[in-house]
DNA sequence: CCTGAAAGTGCCACAAA
DNA sequence: TTTGTGGCACTTTCAGG
């Protein structure tokens, strides 16, 4: 089922994508509206599912943590049973923060954080090719990130 | 410089790495700390950049948009003019949610949020394509999202 | 508009260096 | 003694009815 936003619904979503944590009054200020019809929309927003969340966003290089890598896998075989064990091995290695199923080319594609390339080596030699069916790896690394955004475009 | 945190930041940055609009006094209890050392921690982050800022997850799919697409591209040239133009235009395509220039293989990874295949061949065709220097663009299309996190792992 | 609750500020206590 | 950190009390501001 569709949605259906009018231009303040997408001026409330596209504010909160930015300042997740902003005051409600301020909000309604922004969007042209009282504090009250205001918070009643982001209460709408939240129950209808399009809002999902309100997350605190890290940067990665403060902590140490300067490289991301992006890792084409394949499987020695795609049964359900392979591909179920990778997934939950998978979703236990919090420096892996994104998988996907693919079509085509590789089986999965993995986003990772880590400290530099060679605790990556390490982290791909200990925990990513000791997962039961994997047979190789293609490591992509990024040299210079050009746009990252959690911000997800307005229909 | 290394930071250097001790549980109670940890506990903190879990914490609102999964919940970013949690309120002070609540976040307090959880971490063990009376509200205003805990918000002092907090204030502590985030002028020391740890926190980057906090933001408000959509989900997509609610809002009809069906699919994330990888696209891999190539430039006709790599020389800075032409990879600044590319990075210049990709940065204003709200669809374009993530864009690396990458080190071997292909020039550039984007991730691309949009409705449906229909709608990303009619992107790809009226913006990819026209942004000048590109050559060429191999898609990789996810079945399935295994996992996709904002959060960081905590050294 | 009104009320309760939370954020934010100042000050003091205590512990470690 | 100095520095860092927790806690309490007070004021201001916001959420929500």
């Amino acid at each position: 089922m569709a949605w259906t936003f009018d231009e303040i619904d997408r001026r409330i979503l596209k504010t909160l994508q930015h300042e997740g944590r902003i005051a409600n009054n301020i909000l309604a200020e922004k969007v042209g509206l009282s504090p009250s019809p205001c918070l009643r929309r982001v209460r709408l927003l939240e129950e209808a599912g399009i809002i999902d969340r309100y997350v605190a966003i890290l940067n990665p290089a403060a902590m140490g943590l300067k490289l991301t890598v992006f890792s084409r896998m394949w499987l020695k075989s795609q049964d359900a049973a392979t591909v179920n064990h990778f997934a939950r091995e998978v979703g236990q290695l919090p420096e892996v923060v994104e998988c996907h199923l693919m079509a085509g080319d590789c089986d999965f594609l993995l986003r990772i954080i880590i400290a530099d390339l060679d605790a990556y080596r390490r982290f791909q030699i200990d925990h990513l090719t000791r997962i039961d069916g994997v047979q190789s790896i293609k490591t992509d690394i990024p040299m210079q990130k050009i746009k990252q955004t959690t911000e997800i475009p307005l229909p």
